[in-house]
RNA sequence: GGGCCCGUGGUCUAGCCGGUUAUGACGUCGCCUUGACAUGGCGGAGGUCCUGAGUUCGAAUCUCAGCGGGCCCA
């Protein structure tokens, strides 16, 4: 049977595509096998799997496949992390909706419904790019059986005092009308004014009037002595009249403005630490919808903006505020909306921060590459507040808690009482105080309270076996090392006491081609479904590969999915060249395959280690080069005429072919499922991802073998090269072909020349004169350290013969040096007496063409 | 302001625990339809390895400074 001329990538991936079962791939909770558990992140069910997510899962399911051949049992979940704010937001959008205008169980169901819809369109994505998922090992986090684990291991850290509820000043989004976490703060660099005002006796600087309302105090640096005496003493807010204390503080630049600094509560994260610090009152003059509250006074009701534009008029008009300049200033916006956030002080749920136990985790975990550590020590270095838990919304997991309305006790759940929604099931027992009348806490908590379990959750917590821990592979991008890793690691830690995974491996961010983040605004947005609409998951597989190296940023590149197109191309020539000589029967090698399976089995043990390292550009690349320059270009037209005739060492090449095909297959299972499967299912029974990864024979890597081969294929390509060049058809017959070298089989020479050879030892019958003497750095650098410039020198000008006699002597510094071959090599030039030849040169060998 | 990564032919990139002629891809130019492949083969042109200083017999590689780009954070 003939194979078709073009790869029809089409056909045969939707072929595999509808023949695979997904049973192939299912973890196997009683194995034997050591176990590889890859806590593959859960994207957010938007509809739509971008590029930044494909490149991640190609990585997961080269690890995933590799480590399956290598004989791990694997398990690659694929979960689902719904919870959140943008799906609210999709959802009061299509229905016309805001969340209040419903009840919370019908918005609830809204949200469900939507987030069902769009996993359905992101699975048929993913079968579609070939990833190996383990679909028994699904998981979705609105779903009670895994929003219950949720609820648990909340239950479970506020029983060891890991949560706690407080009134604290956290990050507040007025839009979203929520408490937020650092995380989830963005900055932007804007210019803002500093407004100076007459402030009693004193003058200050600010760039946030409006907060005149909330001002506690105001402070001075202790070494300013233009201040000292106002130290300890009141002074009156302008426009409201309160009395705050002067207080003195070394953080307050002496500099800045008037060197005199307004305190409120909440301006930003420093008045934070002044309040804490000095201990002084709250006054809170915005509220949780960002409108100014009674405190201030005819303000009352404005928003921040309105507000500030009202209070600056009144201010010049009464004389108080004197002076305006420009401040390019950083703002705290929400992540989501990019609101500016405010700061409040609010009753939350916090999750406590050791620094230490996270660090300390962390460095029992492999970073891969090693340098991204630095971001979660950095980022954990530089905590100051615990992790606000607590959110405002409706779409999350529920807080399972409730408050007592006789005696205002909070009661947390019992862990068998779970799952539930305290808005909607009341407690099973009564207070303490023995009333029953209860308040179900509103507040639901954080999404990343959900996803940072997704490591305890696939190894089996909370189930009926004993969990897994730790899973053994983390792969994530390294923009949310500070947000997801932080967390994993903190409530492994916290939980169970152990390090979530044995490994990290992080990946960097999809850039357009234009080398910038890509956005639909800069138009250099490429969806993955575009890509295999037009060359194919296995090409797209290559892109992601070769792209860059592991961590690393990587530019999206049409034309690197072109090439990853025509390797495939190559690749099908190659198998469409050899089924029809293939045998699986062995027979005696010549040296040309014991060269070939030489260097085959030096690209199984090359590629194992950097599989082993997750070097999957360098594992590709070395295979692709091997296919393409050793087994195309050279081997095959070397072998083709053993191939093509009856004589000895046909049998030879049809099995170092079948051999080599079989395990390039192999190989490449992981990169191009699909082209991969395809060629396996011509050569054996079975699906090649259940086949074992290839063992490298070190008894077949053979140095003696490769250099006679070598030989072989650099004569041939001389030969080739010469034909070329001369203008002759690459079959055409020379005239006879003598070659002096080492080599003793020249059949395959003679095939792909088309000439008969006549093989000689020693040299051909020129003279040979030495040219120049080139000095070997290498030897004479190690030996002669600093003389070896001014021997260098000397050697280049020494007497010819007695370079060519074997070794040379020089004077250096009054002093006799005797140098052997390995410090030089003598250049020669060859002399051709006049004969109607042409001579080649190749490696040692030399080749003299009558035409 | 702090931290991290990067700077190699026109473009992207490998090498970077120091030592022949600096790797490969794309592009470009020339030649070639040979019984797997023109989505191919053979060959060529194209490089101050960001700049400067230092260490060293020897630096793309190590050190320092500077310039430039990117990311994360304050």
């Amino acid at each position: 049977m003939e194979l078709p001329k073009e790869y029809d990538y089409n056909t045969i991936e939707e072929k595999w595509l509808n023949t695979w079962q997904d049973s192939m791939y299912y973890f196997d909770w009683d194995s034997k096998k050591p176990q590889f558990i890859i806590d593959t992140p859960p994207p957010y069910p938007t509809g739509n799997f971008h590029i930044g997510n494909a490149l991640n899962w190609c990585y997961i399911d080269f690890v995933a496949r590799y480590k399956r051949m290598r004989g791990f049992n694997v398990m690659f979940p694929e979960g689902w992390d719904c919870h959140g704010l943008p799906t609210e937001v999709k959802v009061e959008e299509a229905n016309g909706i805001t969340k209040s205008q419903v009840s919370r169980e019908k918005f609830r169901r809204l949200c469900v419904e939507l987030t069902e819809k769009n996993i359905g369109r992101m699975r048929k994505s993913l079968r579609r790019l070939g990833f190996s998922i383990d679909w028994s090992n699904e998981y979705i986090t609105m779903e009670p059986s895994y929003f219950g684990k949720t609820q648990r291991s909340f239950v479970q850290m506020y029983n060891n005092g890991m949560i706690y509820q407080q009134n604290h000043p956290v990050n507040w989004c007025p839009r979203c009308e929520t408490a937020i976490a650092f995380a989830e703060v963005e900055y932007d660099s804007r210019d803002t004014v500093l407004n100076y005002l007459n402030f009693d006796k004193l003058k200050i600087a600010t760039t946030r009037p409006e907060l005149l309302a909330a001002c506690v105090a105001v402070a001075v640096n202790p070494d300013d002595k233009r201040y000292s005496e106002y130290v300890d003493t009141e002074v009156e807010v302008p426009v409201f009249g309160h009395k705050v204390r002067v207080i003195a503080d070394k953080s307050v630049d002496p500099s800045f403005g008037t060197g005199v600094v307004m305190i409120c509560t909440f301006g930003d994260k420093q008045d934070v630490r002044w309040w804490v610090e000095h201990n002084l009152p709250l006054r809170k003059a915005i509220d949780k919808t960002g409108k100014m509250t009674g405190l201030a006074g005819k303000y009352e009701g404005m928003n921040t903006m309105e507000c500030k534009k009202a209070i600056i008029e009144d201010m010049k008009k009464a004389g108080i505020l004197y002076k305006q300049e420009k401040l390019p200033q950083n703002v705290g916006l929400c992540w989501r909306c990019k609101t500016p956030i405010e700061i409040l002080s609010e009753r939350q749920w916090f999750v406590r921060i050791i620094q230490e136990d996270i660090l300390n985790t962390a460095n029992q975990v492999t970073w891969v590459p090693d340098y991204m550590k630095v971001r979660l020590e950095n980022w954990a270095g530089t905590m100051e507040w615990d992790w606000c838990i607590s959110r405002q919304r409706i779409f999350a997991t529920p807080i399972p808690a409730w408050y007592c309305r006789e005696c205002g006790k909070t009661k947390v759940a019992k862990e068998e009482w779970l799952p539930l929604d305290p808005t909607q099931k009341a407690p099973p027992e009564a207070c303490e105080c023995g009333s029953t009348e209860f308040r179900g806490e509103e507040d639901v908590l954080d999404t990343w309270m959900d996803s940072s379990i997704s490591a305890l959750h696939v190894a089996g917590w909370l189930s009926d076996r004993a969990p897994l821990l730790p899973t053994q592979l983390r792969p994530q991008g390294y923009d949310i090392i500070r947000t997801w890793s932080f967390y994993t690691i903190l409530r492994s830690k916290a939980l169970l006491g152990t390090k979530p995974w044995d490994t990290i491996l992080l990946n960097g961010m999809v850039l357009g081609e234009d080398g910038h983040k890509m956005s639909k605004s800069r138009n250099n947005f490429v969806v993955p479904e575009e890509v295999i609409k037009q060359y194919g998951a296995d090409a797209f597989r290559q892109w992601a590969a070769i792209g860059g190296t592991t961590g690393s940023d990587i530019i999206f590149s049409w034309k690197d999915v072109v090439a990853g197109s025509r390797f495939l191309q190559k690749l099908w020539s190659i198998v469409r060249f050899s089924l029809p000589h293939i045998s699986d029967e062995p027979a005696p090698f010549t040296p040309v395959d014991l060269w070939l399976i030489s260097k085959l089995n030096r690209l199984v043990k090359e590629s194992t280690g950097k599989m082993d390292a997750y070097q999957f550009d360098e594992t590709f690349k070395a295979i692709r080069g091997f296919a393409w320059d050793i087994l195309a270009d050279n081997y095959i037209e070397l072998a083709k005429s053993r191939l093509y005739g009856d004589g000895k060492g046909k049998g030879a090449a049809r099995y170092t072919l079948f051999v080599t095909i079989e395990t390039l297959s192999r190989l490449l299972a992981s990169f191009l499922p699909y082209f991969s499967e395809e060629v396996y299912s011509h050569l054996n029974k079975g699906s090649v991802h259940q086949q074992a990864w290839p063992q490298a024979d070190e008894s077949l890597i053979d140095e003696n073998a490769e250099a006679a081969g070598e030989s072989i294929k650099e004569i041939t390509a001389a030969i080739r090269r010469y034909k070329s060049e001369h203008g002759m058809a690459l079959n055409a017959p020379l005239g006879d072909i003598e070659i002096y070298s080492t080599i003793t089989d020249a059949s395959d020479i003679a095939g792909a020349a088309n000439t008969d050879i006549r093989l000689k030892t020693g040299t051909p019958d020129f003279e040979f004169a030495p040219v120049g003497i080139k000095p070997n750095m290498k030897v004479l650098g190690k030996t002669y350290r600093n003389k070896a410039k001014s021997i260098a020198g000397a050697l280049i000008n020494a007497d010819l013969n007695m370079a060519v006699s074997g070794s040379v002597t020089i004077h250096i510094e009054g002093e006799n040096i005797t140098l052997d071959p390995s410090c030089f090599t003598v250049e020669k030039e060859m002399l051709l007496k006049g004969k109607a030849v042409d001579v080649l040169e190749a490696g040692n060998a030399m080749i003299v063409i009558t035409r």
